[in-house]
DNA sequence: AGACCCCTTGTCAGGGATGT
DNA sequence: ACATCCCTGACAAGGGGTCT
């Protein structure tokens, strides 16, 4: 299953560490996949430098964008050890970022941030260099319906092996499509045969997939409003059942854990209610604070009012901001005991 | 045992959506 | 505007269960 694994990120590490060969660092591959334990990381990098050995955990990462940032540093810091990122290409503003949140990366054009004293290394504004490879997301599975499918599958395990028209109902999409991504699974490592039956396997890297891809190719295509208000403040008591909406983002997350001020507010429905819009004075606006999203999965999350907490998780990464990560990270285990 | 039936699954053309 | 991608729904075949 590890075979396959590779081909999606084909050279991105040898050609990263390629670029950055900066006189007296000598990098190492410890090891790929340790484990093939989707929570330490895609490969272990020993780098040397004047006699010294550091260790590194590394992320692999394509197409860094905003939105999957989150993602990529809640990976990192699940590690619990020194993270590196490793991208295709950082953009300046992203390098800077990434600096400033203490991120060290290094990336297939040569840009790089590394400090661990005494070394320390700042490259940035190298150009990339010709595409590594065209971007292969991979099949059906990671476009937006197959991520609607994953989803659903995502949240209930079981679901797996039940007739495609039955799953296709829980995702919202077409039986046909739920063919073409059935037939991905097993060749991904997400599906196995057993005595007959599906079954879900490796969820927990299949997860680490689909947050990451979810704000690139689905979640862009949900948004039925973006509106700005002043205040979020009545967010944290609304009924938002009133409005036929479900809490998901930071509202949700506010109620599962006490202890987040939204600083954003996410909801999910079918549309949206012009009350909604008087009652809570807000106005249309492409940047604003507050987003209406498209319910497409059609069965139940475990918070009544709610997305599923798995939607909440993945909602808190795209946000991506160092309180939400922080919470996400608390979910995070409570998403996995779902998988056992 | 055989025939029948219905559920499930695979396949494919058409066309809608999306990106260039 | 055009080309490409891929989602959808229709159709046909496979397979397992049931009834006679």
């Amino acid at each position: 299953m590890d075979k396959h694994r590779r081909q999606h990120e084909p050279d991105l590490l040898q050609a990263a560490l390629t670029a950055v060969q900066l006189p007296g660092l000598q990098w190492e591959v410890v090891e790929r996949e340790p484990g093939g334990q989707a929570t330490r990381g895609d490969a272990v990098l020993c780098l040397r430098f004047d006699g010294r050995e550091l260790r590194y955990v590394a992320e692999l990462k394509r197409g860094l964008r905003r939105a999957t940032l989150g993602a990529a540093l809640h990976q990192l810091a699940n590690h619990g050890e020194q993270g590196l990122l490793v991208a295709d290409y950082v953009t300046p503003p992203m390098a800077d970022e990434l600096r400033r949140r203490g991120v060290q990366f290094i990336d297939a054009a040569g840009n790089a941030w590394l400090t661990q004293p005494p070394l320390h290394v700042w490259v940035k504004g190298e150009r990339p260099k010709e595409a590594l490879a065209p971007p292969t997301q991979g099949g059906r599975a990671f476009q937006a319906t197959g991520l609607q499918v994953l989803f659903a599958l995502l949240c209930r395990p079981a679901a797996v092996d039940l007739p495609y028209r039955e799953i296709a109902a829980l995702a919202g999409v077409a039986h046909g499509t739920v063919g073409w991504v059935m037939a991905e699974l097993p060749q991904l490592g997400f599906v196995a045969m057993l005595r007959k039956r599906r079954r879900l396997i490796d969820a927990e890297r299949l997860l680490k997939r689909w947050v990451d891809a979810y704000p690139q190719r689905l979640r862009p295509k949900l948004l039925l409003g973006r509106y700005d208000t002043r205040k979020l403040d009545w967010v944290e008591a609304i009924d938002a059942t009133r409005y036929g909406l479900l809490l998901g983002g930071e509202p949700a997350a506010a109620r599962l854990t006490q202890h987040l001020r939204p600083g954003t507010a996410t909801f999910y429905g079918n549309k949206v209610e012009p009350n909604l819009l008087t009652d809570q004075r807000l106005q249309p606006d492409r940047n604003g604070n507050v987003e209406v999203l498209r319910r497409f999965w059609n069965f139940e999350g475990e918070t009544p009012g709610m997305v599923p907490h798995l939607l909440v998780y993945a909602d808190l990464l795209a946000i991506g901001d160092a309180r939400c990560l922080e919470i996400a990270g608390e979910m995070h285990a409570g998403i996995a005991a779902g998988f056992a």
